[in-house]
DNA sequence: TACAATTACTACTTAAAGGTAGAATTAAAA
DNA sequence: TTTTAATTCTACCTTTAAGTAGTAATTGTA
């Protein structure tokens, strides 16, 4: 019951770049020594994030990542899409899924709370907001 | 974002017994069988149930496993337990969890809802509730 | 007692996630 | 133009979850 490595990691060096203030280029080096995340892992990351189209990277000397698009227009979800992370309308609390809506168990309809809630979390918050508020993550 | 299949087999495994009326025995058999789970996996499975005192098994000849507790007595959790699988009070949605409470990021606050919902409907939903409502799972 | 039906144990295999190595490619700077 | 600092690609290694195989131990029944 939790968000992927991969995952974790991509929210992580996405709230980190969003945190700084001039939209400046930051390199892989940079971002896995100051968040403490194996080089060679946050490339295979960051080549992910590129190919989803959330970041830009320019090769090359000088080279490094920038945002694609405004922090404020990049959501959680988008982040946990790409991993397959995100939790779908149809997932059942017990990853079964193959009961339907008329004959259902006892954990059905009380899941439905906390997955929407989920759902609206990961799906409203900004990486703009996330690293407007509090400390790095 | 899911629980492991361990979890999910056990508890359509516990769910499966607690739904049959009188408290007859149950081979691994009928169980794999019934449930489509593989026979060996089940075993296992069973072995580590039998080991976390939820239920009680006879070997030899005409044997089987029966619960060792009254099904409206095990509760979700206690089945998560086993195999790692609940929701921990510290855990933090990103798995993070080196950020404590003075210092936040966005998601912190938003996550405590979903996570007591969903320690409550775990702690509180025992088998007995489960197998009595809707279809088998 | 011998047999058959059952769980338990030990060890292995497979698949997926997580992580690493090295060379190829790119482009600014010297 | 050469060097250097950067990303990208391909391939591999490691760890953990998932699943399988074979055998030992147990026990009711014939
Ligand atoms: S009835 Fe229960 S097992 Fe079936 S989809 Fe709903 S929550 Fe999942
Ligand atoms: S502040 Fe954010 S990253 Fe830190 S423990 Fe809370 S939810 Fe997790």
């Amino acid at each position: 019951m939790q968000l992927s490595n991969s995952s974790q990691y991509a929210i992580r060096i996405l709230a980190y770049m969003a945190d700084q203030k001039d939209s400046r280029l930051m390199n892989a080096t940079e971002l896995a020594e100051t968040l403490s995340i194996p080089y060679k892992f946050l490339t295979k990351i960051m080549t992910e994030l590129v190919k989803a189209g959330l970041v830009v990277s320019i090769r090359g000397r000088e080279g490094g990542y920038k945002f694609k698009k405004k922090t404020s227009e990049i959501m959680v979800s988008d982040i946990l899409d790409i991993f397959n992370d995100s939790v779908k309308d149809e997932q059942c609390v017990l990853g079964i899924g193959f009961c339907n809506g008329m004959c259902k168990c006892a954990l059905h309809d009380q899941w439905m709370e906390p997955k929407h809630l989920l759902q609206k979390m990961f799906r409203e918050s900004s990486l703009e907001d996330i690293a407007g508020e509090g400390c790095k993550i």
